[in-house]
DNA sequence: GCCAACGTTGGC
DNA sequence: GCCAACGTTGGC
């Protein structure tokens, strides 16, 4: 069981937009990062938990938890021509990409990106990293606990 | 919209 | 294998 940080640019999908799905369940599909891939594809397993975090928009930070509900397949965006995630140099025999579905948790309790890089106790978080681009990271359980922390004094 | 940081590509 | 050029990410 891990912990992890998803981002996602809401315009593309929120954690509202998770929340509105049928079974509240989704693929989460088009990423395009081999160190972020990899995290799925060898690390990260069913039941696993995640911060979903809303990227370039009005309100940066924390939007919610979601869980981790399928194990690694092969992203089917990037088969197709008419995807903007699509990759010509992704085969059946050998994908590139991995999806995994994902299941809304939690909405509500938003953390501002400031408000995490105000607070020392989570330093080192690759999310906070000098020009961080990961998409996928893992969060460490001390981080994890005390991000929830504060997620409950915003309701 | 700007720009810094990063990852990838491709010529050599 | 190096590295410049390019495209993308993502906060501001």
């Amino acid at each position: 069981m891990r912990y992890w940080l998803l981002k996602s640019e809401p315009d593309d999908i929120s954690i509202e937009d998770l929340a509105g799905a049928p079974q509240q369940a989704l693929a989460w599909t088009g990423i395009r990062n081999y160190q972020a891939r990899n995290f799925l594809r060898d690390a990260a397993s069913v039941g696993d938990l995640a911060f979903f975090y809303h990227s370039s928009c009005a309100d940066i930070g924390i939007a919610g938890i979601v869980e981790i509900v399928s194990t690694p397949y092969p992203d089917p965006t990037q088969f197709d021509p008419g995807s903007r995630y699509f990759d010509p140099k992704a085969t059946a025999e050998q994908p590139r990409w991995v999806s995994v579905d994902i299941r809304f948790v939690q909405q509500g309790g938003f953390v501002p990106l400031a408000t995490l890089k105000a607070h020392p106790e989570l330093e080192g978080m690759p999310l906070l990293a000098k020009g961080s681009r990961l998409s996928v990271s893992p969060v460490e359980r001390a981080q994890w606990e005390f991000i929830r922390a504060l997620m409950a004094e915003t309701p």
